[in-house]
DNA sequence: GAGCACTGC
């Protein structure tokens, strides 16, 4: 092999010395034996006695009591605890036996993830010995599994945040628990600044910060020196090894190091860090191939991809067991997966022995100046190499096999990945913001603060939106709109859709832009798909396109054939059932609101234009306006684009609507619709008005339509 | 003439 072998125990690789709490005698939840259950009165089941020898033996039950004492004592708690630790299913138990939970309060746990919330839940209520739903629970998007009796709940960091805006004081909770705290997910960055403020006013409220790094020093500057309690994680020692010298090409290297594990190392899986589908796809192809040209010097090798777009069933493949030796005698053989980021946050396999890490995954980037957001393949940071190597030391001692010198991992990484909350558009943040009173975002307690730039963007759009007035208070229609799990340009589009008499149908092109992309487009069927799609085209351009395909869906679901249906016409059958159920979701909230479902008589010549009128009001500011060359730039801020290859428009309108713009290989602009000038001049006055309009074609094009219209008067 | 890291409400 070409690594140099450096031999850094994980455990204190950043970790730090870890801190050992004792135990207290006779704090044990719920006696040996004979107990009765305080929460269902009933005697303990033989199985809860089962899980609690278990639960002994988790290292944060050491930390037990003191946890509780910190509780006591101080408002804020921080707890650092590494993988394995048990915190994410122990700590709101201690809380709840302790009694926190009386009367009608509860306990909250956020999760980044809906599946973490869920399984944890399920987890809680079998160690508690009661029924899931009842006193455990958990909440999350879509799913209430919660009731009157509970005092645990476990739910979405988004939704406790949802619950913020009608409940701003959190006042059902004695003690909030924020989990995963170091991913710094936008919705928990938020909390983080709320909480600070509820805190202040609710001087019973508790609250606990739970992290897996040791960011979490951060974490209690923060909350202003609130106590820290380290606990052990429980990892077996993984090997780290760095290249000497830098690698020029990342792909190649990867596969070439797998090969050699493959070749040369003990049995044992391999895991692949790798930044996208197509990348994964390229690598699965090679390795195999020449894994299998290895023939009997080497095992039967299986190779996994894993990315958050393939279907469940294919990802459950992962999970399977490692091929049985070719003969008698013969290697056994090995899975190898390679996967995206998904594999060091969202998913854990067991068995992994070998991590391969080239250092590099895809981000999200915000660009305020052309209000774009993009990906980019960036290097990862320090404790992100840290997590993917930790997934090799899982069931028992592992390698990870770094493709960086250990320079570059001292020098060039940064400690942490930039928080979500700085490289995001903020606008529906903002609008989330106002409505949960924070009067002043310039000075909102933000753990990070964003870019004053990136701020002010986010106030533009919504008072052009009409969502904040000129002194950046909430409207009345921005209240409305920020109750809508939606982008405030969908928002605004939803909330002014009765106006033009489409809200029904606006419904439906809402949710279809909320979910992934319906259309299925296999590289090597691209004909056979494209030939489907032309079915469902229609002429305005995309966002009809999609209606068409909803309204299809739900015809062929009224004969039962739905699913078929979609595979046979290159739909993805997932996205419209998702689409389903944000369009029912949606539907609700407008009932509540008072937004009236209503339609355009399907034969009135007006049916496509009211909704297309309906999309400008919540859109018109991503426009585009054909120049003489023939190519689109877009208004204001004069960039040059391409209609993406995707999209249905071939008649090359003068005006087109975008709804997204995305930066590849080229400037293309994706999801297009056809409108006319004189729409934007009715719907947007304010942003039309020629008096702040830098010189262009469009802006020629307008003042041609102005001029026709003061003739006419 | 082409993508689509990952989540979440």
């Amino acid at each position: 092999m070409t690594e140099r072998k450096r031999k850094v125990d994980l455990g204190g690789e950043g970790g730090g010395v870890v801190k050992r709490v004792e135990v207290e005698a006779g704090t044990t939840a719920g006696g040996e034996s004979g107990g009765v259950n305080p929460l269902t009165h009933l005697a303990y089941s033989e199985r809860y006695y089962d899980i609690l020898k278990g639960r002994k033996g988790l290292p944060i039950w050491q930390a037990r009591s003191e946890l509780i004492r910190m509780l006591n004592e101080h408002q804020t708690t921080v707890l650092v605890g590494e993988t394995g630790s048990g915190k994410t299913t122990q700590v709101a138990q201690f809380i709840c036996d302790a009694g926190f939970c009386s009367g009608q309060m509860m306990i909250g746990c956020t999760q980044p993830r809906r599946v973490a919330a869920m399984s944890v839940a399920k987890r809680v209520s079998e160690e508690m010995d009661v029924n899931l739903g009842e006193q455990v629970g958990y909440t999350i998007r879509f799913e209430d599994v919660s009731g009157p009796n509970t005092v645990i709940k476990f739910l979405t960091d988004g939704m406790l945040l949802r619950e913020a805006m009608t409940d701003p004081q959190l006042s059902r909770y004695s003690v909030i628990i924020l989990d995963e705290a170091h991913e710094r997910t936008l919705a928990t960055d938020i909390l983080f600044g709320l909480l600070k403020e509820i805190l202040e006013k609710r001087k019973d409220l508790k609250l606990v910060v739970m992290s897996a790094t040791l960011e979490a020093e951060k974490f209690q500057t923060y909350f202003i020196d609130a106590p820290l309690i380290k606990v052990p994680g429980r990892l077996f020692p993984v090997e780290i090894f760095y290249t000497q010298e830098p690698e020029r090409d990342y792909l190649e290297a990867a596969i070439r190091t797998v090969l050699q594990i493959h070749q040369h190392e003990d049995p044992g899986d391999v895991l692949l860090f790798l930044t996208g589908e197509e990348e994964i796809e390229e690598a699965c192809r090679r390795i195999s191939r020449e894994a299998y040209d290895m023939g009997e010097t080497a095992g039967e090798a299986m190779v996994i991809p894993l990315y958050s777009s393939l279907p469940p069933a294919q990802q459950q493949r992962i999970f399977a067991k490692a091929p049985e030796p070719k003969g008698p005698g013969g290697k056994p053989g090995r899975k190898i997966i390679v996967s995206t980021n998904i594999a060091e946050t969202s998913l854990t396999i067991d068995g992994i022995v070998y991590v391969v890490d080239p250092g590099f995954s895809k981000q999200k980037v915000y660009n305020p100046r052309v209000r774009v957001e993009s990906l980019l393949v960036t290097p990862i940071s320090r404790a992100s190499a840290h997590q993917r190597s930790g997934r090799a030391g899982r069931t028992r001692p592992g390698k990870c096999f770094r493709l960086y010198t250990e320079n570059s991992f001292q020098k060039d990484l940064q400690e942490q990945t930039y928080p979500e909350i700085l490289r995001s558009n903020l606008g529906s943040v903002v609008l989330q913001l106002k409505k949960l009173g924070v009067e002043d975002l310039v000075h909102f307690d933000f753990m990070d603060p964003p870019a004053p730039e990136t701020l002010m963007r986010a106030l533009e759009l919504l008072n052009y939106l009409g969502a904040l007035d000129d002194e950046g208070e909430l409207t009345q229609i921005g209240a409305v709109m920020s109750e809508f799990p939606l982008d405030p340009q969908l928002s605004k589009m939803l909330v002014a859709s009765p106006q033009f008499k489409c809200s029904n149908e606006i419904l439906t092109v809402t949710a279809m832009l909320s979910v992934p992309n319906c259309f299925v487009r296999p590289r090597d069927k691209a004909r056979e798909a494209d030939a489907a799609k032309e079915q469902f085209v229609h002429s305005d351009g995309d966002h009809m396109t999609l209606l068409n395909v909803f309204h299809a869906f739900k015809q062929w679901q009224a004969t039962g054939e739905e699913k078929d249906m979609c595979y046979n016409n290159w739909l993805n059958y997932r996205s419209l059932k998702s689409a389903e159920s944000v369009r029912d979701q949606l539907a609700r909230i407008c009932n509540r609101l008072n937004v009236n479902l209503v339609s355009t008589d399907f034969s009135d010549r007006y049916y496509y234009i009211n909704i297309r009128k309906a999309i400008v009001s919540g859109y018109f500011m991503q426009v585009a306006h054909m120049e003489k060359s023939g190519k689109y730039q877009t208004v204001k801020d004069n960039e040059l684009v391409m209609l993406h290859p995707s999209c249905v428009l071939g008649n090359k309108p003068e005006w087109v609507l975008y709804h997204e713009f995305v930066l590849t290989s080229r400037h293309y602009i994706r999801t297009c619709i056809d409108i006319e000038g004189d729409w934007l001049v009715d719907i947007a006055p304010h942003y039309f008005d020629l008096s702040n309009f830098p010189v262009c074609a469009a802006r020629r094009s307008l003042e041609r339509l102005y001029m026709k219209r003061s003739k006419g008067k």
